[in-house]
DNA sequence: AGCGGAATGA
DNA sequence: TCATTCCGCT
């Protein structure tokens, strides 16, 4: 073929000195075989990866609200698509058509009255990539709801990129290593165990508030044959699995600050909410990845946690669709887009606790700006809702129609099957403008239901 | 500019 | 499934 799509068109970028909050990707979320129903890298992700890169700022730009993106200049974006894509013929009027179809989906949306102007529904970005992680379905997360109780907004808010921002601190300011729990003053055990926030920065809301969406991550050099950090593929079975989580390479292409104690100890270590959202056993013995992680199976710690977000990077052949290569000015690979597994387990909170923050609103809406009209796309956070899938929908929300959707209500919190995660009932609310004070435990309507009932006992018994 | 249906391809 | 392509409509 005379096409000249590159699949290489990313170099290997260098490793950034420190981690920097941007919304990355991880490999499989690049990889055919590791996006259901997809053998080639999507449109949103090739979005994103422009977005992330700086040379292309000129093209398409983060811009405006939260998760905002303006196209500008749409014959550029298309051509570079095109290319990607082998499409010589690409247009921007084709690629917006495919772009439309994100609106259904609710990847995607536009904002009315921008031009070329769009923007992430990063929620369902989370779940499309970690559709393990949908929380909805596991019994545990039925029956322990830990962050909505006390919710009064929208228990499933979109992860907003602050949210994301949130989910993903500099890890200089939280990683201070230490247990990954902190005695909550209750009984020890896992019941008494939170999680602490400092350890899984990804979870933790310290981080400012950014105007905009992803900072770009410094590229990385990686290993080339390399197809899963660590080798893990959240698509493989028993990805999650306690056992089978893939080892943190021992000497980390990051500094160890990016890694905090507590992740090195893996999943596995954690109490039992974390373990009862693992799958047992199956598993595990294609953990490593399909090329078997070469890299990522060097002796250490498992982790089972997502890696960070930044420490991902796209290889080339990941990003490749085998067209062929050609202009390195293409993209580059990032480094990483990305939402990482972290970012998975953070939805999962998300769902929750993101959410939960989420009851509120992003800057765009809470601006109220321009547009209010019920179809726009400002309300579709509202109608992420059902994103956050409540028991059964989850697995059906893709195909659910959007009228579907907008129609529902919110679920009483108790409803939903969002709630994620373990007692994080000290997570407060990333997106949330006003840190909520850190409530005892006793309020934190992170707890769950046994949590609560022990605490309940416990101010009982003090009282009297 | 933007939308969405329909047919089609991979 | 995810586009790609075409196209009529607003």
């Amino acid at each position: 073929m005379d096409c000249n799509c590159v699949s290489d068109l990313l170099l290997t970028p260098p490793v950034p000195a420190l981690w920097t909050p941007g919304i990355a990707f991880p490999d499989w979320a690049y990889k055919p075989e590791s996006s259901p129903g997809s053998r080639q890298i999507q449109l949103w992700h090739f979005i994103l990866e422009l977005l992330q890169k700086e040379e292309y700022h000129g093209v398409i730009a983060w811009q405006g609200d939260y998760g905002e993106f303006v196209i500008k200049d749409p014959d550029e974006v298309a051509r570079l698509w095109g290319i990607r894509k082998c499409k010589p013929h690409m247009n921007y009027d084709k690629l917006s058509r495919a772009l439309r179809y994100y609106y259904n989906k609710r990847i995607l949306h536009k904002t009315k009255g921008k031009r070329f102007t769009y923007k992430f529904n990063f929620s369902k970005v989370v779940l499309v990539n970690y559709p393990l992680l949908d929380m909805a379905s596991s019994p545990f997360l039925l029956t322990q709801n830990h962050f909505n109780s006390s919710s009064t907004g929208p228990d499933c808010s979109p992860v907003t990129p602050e949210a994301l921002q949130s989910l993903f601190p500099r890890l200089p300011e939280t990683a201070r290593g230490g247990s990954l729990f902190e005695r909550a003053g209750g009984p020890a055990g896992p019941e008494g165990d939170k999680l602490r926030l400092d350890a899984f920065p990804f979870l933790s809301s310290g981080a400012p508030c950014y105007s905009k969406p992803p900072s770009l991550l410094g590229p990385y050099p990686r290993n080339p044959p390399f197809d899963y950090p660590w080798g893990f593929n959240p698509y493989l079975p028993g990805a999650f699995s306690l056992n089978n989580c893939p080892k943190l390479p021992s000497s980390s292409l990051y500094p160890s600050h990016f890694y905090p104690n507590p992740l090195q100890t893996g999943l596995s270590q954690l109490p039992h909410p974390f373990s009862s959202l693992l799958p047992p056993s199956e598993a595990g013995e294609r953990a490593g990845g399909p090329a078997g992680a070469p890299n990522g199976t060097a002796g250490g710690p498992r982790l089972c946690l997502p890696p960070y977000p930044g420490a991902l990077s796209l290889s080339r052949t990941d990003l490749g669709n085998g067209c062929g290569g050609e202009r390195g000015e293409a993209l580059a690979p990032g480094g990483a887009l990305g939402l990482g597994l972290g970012l998975g387990l953070g939805l999962g909170l998300g769902g929750v606790g993101l959410a939960g923050a989420a009851g509120r609103q992003s800057p765009s809406e809470r601006r109220g700006a321009v547009k209010q009209d019920p179809e726009s796309d400002s309300e579709l956070e509202i109608t992420d809702l059902s994103d956050c899938s409540s028991e059964n929908e989850a697995e059906a929300d893709f195909a659910v129609s959007k009228e579907t959707r907008l129609s529902g209500r919110p679920l009483p919190p108790e409803a939903k099957a969002t709630a994620a995660l373990p007692p994080l009932s000290s997570l407060p609310c990333p997106a949330s403008p006003h840190p909520p004070p850190s409530l005892p435990p006793s309020l934190s309507p992170a707890l769950s239901l046994l949590d609560r009932h022990r605490e309940t006992e416990a101010l009982k018994s003090t009282h009297s």
